[in-house]
DNA sequence: CACGATAGTTAAGCTTGCTATACACGGAGC
DNA sequence: GCTCCGTGTATAGCAAGCTTAACTATCGTG
């Protein structure tokens, strides 16, 4: 099991991800801010993500440099276009895992808000488009859709429907991890 | 839009996730030494982890305080019981991720691989439990499977079947950002 | 105009996570 | 005894984030 996982050091790329989780929030704090308010201070955004003035002052240098944040004509913040995508990007990818996790997979809101939130900067965009395309099709009216719908309120906490032989997962039958407590949130 | 994101510092949880990307990797990679050579040493890890011996050394300390890993009779590395049920449930989030991008939603390999890499140490447990059961039927003979997975072949980069008019997932229509390029990896 | 409130910046310092280099210890084998 | 190897430790470094505190600039008001 796992071995393509270790295979090298792919795994650092994590690290490498160009947009922090921190990062992709401040970005956000001034798209929203700009929506509600029509402008967005570094104060505010500050108090809307509950730091102190003297942090969003240097994050958002950070963002400038980037060249994803710029300034208004009376100096108030705004996103460049490059900055506007990827706040969306961010905003969307949260949107469609909060919705999946909640919705399609049933799973409890405040589990599937705090893992949406803990991915969404992380997801690709092409893995979130497919992703949105799955779920219009999972949430329409069609009848295959209801009925996997009406399979995942069966759900009751164990792995998969035990009438297979297989585990098209791991490619085996066997234990499919059932445990139920975890450390994870 | 976004607005329960904002609401307070819940964006702050992420930093406190209780295992970081590093250190589920040096689980697993104890993990996996130990079943395919049937031991693991310090060494063995750096090695695997391509990081100095002193790095796996250290982390490998932080890893027994937390009462993760032990020693064997012959001091080789161990899992401890809730340090085994954690890589595990890492690599089978990494499993279940990966699969699931890659053959259900049909995306890229690397990219696939990519995303599920990222996230799957932040997917909680009850969240990989649910896909896992979404999985197993989305994968099944089934007809309502069959007819989800001919869905999903006919994406063709748009943001959802174009029939509908009322976005499911934003609430309401409008741009589903549909743009080609991306700054994530 | 002066004063005080508000906004923004900057500097110093801390924590955390992760890493590297270099050296010290202990056991196995020649 | 000496040497190699596996291991641990000490020290150092870096990057991301945060805080506090001090400083500057700006603006409205009495």
């Amino acid at each position: 099991m796992s071995k393509e996982m270790n295979d090298a050091s792919h795994w650092r790329e994590f690290e490498k991800n160009p947009l922090s989780h921190s990062m992709a929030h401040y970005l956000m704090a001034i798209d929203s801010l700009r929506t509600e308010f029509g402008y967005a201070r570094a104060t505010d955004v500050a108090e809307t993500l509950e730091v102190s003035r003297g942090a969003a002052s240097m994050a958002l240098a950070q963002l400038k440099k980037r060249g994803w944040v710029g300034e208004d004509h009376n100096r108030f913040l705004l996103l460049t276009e490059e900055g506007e995508r990827i706040a969306n990007l961010v905003e969307h990818n949260y949107l469609i895992l909060s919705k999946f996790f909640e919705v399609v997979l049933g799973v409890e809101k405040d589990t599937a808000l705090g893992d949406a939130c803990k991915m969404e900067h992380l997801m690709s965009m092409e893995t979130g488009q497919r992703l949105l395309w799955l779920m219009k099709y999972l949430l329409s009216d069609e009848k295959p859709a209801v009925k996997v719908r009406e399979c995942m309120e069966e759900y009751n906490g164990g792995c998969g429907p035990q009438d297979q032989e297989e585990c098209p997962i791991c490619g085996s039958s066997g234990e499919c991890l059932a445990e139920s407590d975890t450390t994870q949130t």
